[in-house]
Formats: C-alpha cells, sequence, structure tokens
DNA sequence: AACTTGTGCAATCAAATAATTGCATGTATA
DNA sequence: TATACATGCAATTATTTGATTGCACAAGTT
C-alpha cells in the first residue's frame, strides 16, 4: 500500500474489482460493503482508500456515516487505453466480415 | 509467480502493458522487446510467461527464434468487464445531453 | 564437432501487497 | 456526560511480486 496508486494496479485486486461493481449500483457506506465480503471492516476501509487514492470512488460524511459512491469518470481511462486494442479487433471483424461476404458471392 | 494468472493481474504491470502495445504493431522476439527496456531479457521473458499464461500473447518457433505475437480477443475481456460500467457514463452524458438541450430551448 | 545465438528455467532477494489485530477519533444518543 | 456506533490509522505478518544471476538446451554457423 505504498506508491504505486495507479487504476491498473487498482483494478487487479478481485475485491475491489467487486466494490466497484457494488458501488455501480448505488453508493454505501463501508460497513455495509464489508458485509458483502468474507473480510474484515479494516481490510475493506483500505481497499476503499486505494480505490479513492485513484479516484475510482470519492466520499461523503453523512452524519457519523461515509458514504462512498463510483467515480465513473475514472473508468474512461480505462476505455481509453483499450482504444488502442479496439482498433485492431475491430479491423479484424470487418476482414472476417469481407471474408465472409466474398464466401457468400462465391457460393 | 504462482497461481493468479489473471488478466487484471497481468495489465496491472506497466512494463507488460508497454509489451502488449509494442505487440499491437507487430509480433516480435523476446530479445527484440527486452531492446525496449531498461531491464533484463529474462525479466521480459517471465512478462511473456505470465502473458501467454493469461493468453494475452501467443508464439510460435521460427527456426531458433520464437515470435511473439498479441492475442487480442482475450482483450475483449476487459472490454466486457467495463461494460457495466460504461453503461453508466452513457446514461450520465445522455443526462446531460438532455439538460442541454432543455437549456437551449429555454433560451 | 566446436562455437555462437536465442531462449527458458531455477534459485535468490528486496520490495510490495493484503489481511489481521488493536487503538484512536468523531458523531450520535441515552 | 457516559456510552455505543462508524470509521480510519498503525504495527505486524505471511504471501506475492519483480528483478537479477547463473545455468541448461536447442538451433543454426563455422
Amino acid at each position: 500500500m505504498k506508491v504505486r496508486r495507479d487504476i491498473f494496479q487498482a483494478i487487479a485486486d478481485p475485491t475491489r474489482r467487486a466494490i466497484l461493481t457494488l458501488l455501480a449500483f448505488q453508493a454505501l457506506t463501508p460497513n455495509t460493503i464489508a458485509e458483502h465480503f468474507d473480510t474484515t471492516r479494516q481490510a475493506v476501509s483500505k481497499h476503499l482508500k486505494i480505490l479513492s487514492e485513484c479516484e475510482l470512488v470519492k466520499y461523503r460524511q453523512q452524519g457519523r456515516e461515509i458514504i462512498y459512491e463510483l467515480e465513473i469518470d475514472k473508468m474512461k481511462e480505462i476505455d481509453l487505453w483499450l482504444e488502442q486494442f479496439r482498433k485492431i479487433w475491430e479491423t479484424k471483424f470487418n476482414q472476417l466480415d469481407s471474408v465472409l461476404s466474398t464466401f457468400r458471392i462465391n457460393k
């Protein structure tokens, strides 16, 4: 839990990915989140810390509770990284597509 | 380098992400890949092993060289995971869109 | 056959990670 | 004000990770 603080590093952990999925449905408190996992509240708290350091989640105090919610914009950065590969698979798909249509023509 | 062998874990490492980007342009041998990094050939070799265990790359022997190439299909799994969040940010965008058009109507 | 080249694998080590336990703090409620 | 609840932070520990060094081996070259 030191210097990395990188989105890709953040989503590498399956628990953190599950937390993000949970928060995609609704904003929740650390305690409620922890109930969904077979681990201690403190462990979840650490995951939340990492996620908020990466700005994948944000939180607001509400009385004595803290509500965590997804910060969807940061997710787009992963999408952005994928873009370079998406180009390739779309090209491949188009190539396959033209092969298929040629096939049809020859039939 | 044990049991995990998970795509998200694989792309967590910056060197591995860079290798994937390199391979997006062309298939390369381990030695050529290593030249691009400030690290030993063996370290790169380990990264390649992890990447191929995850099926993010594949390789073929060519004489005494081994050619590694991107296995683009596996990348789509990351895209698939992002799907659940993409839905959200597209909704938000649409909401913004309707706010903007209302604004225009009222002007 | 001897040598060079390209590569993987094993052992080792430092650093990072994830989880636990215990403690501290702030906010409500009796 | 005393108590209970929600949460974060620190210290500790086991596991995992990433890198290095050295060795083995197979495929070409001389």
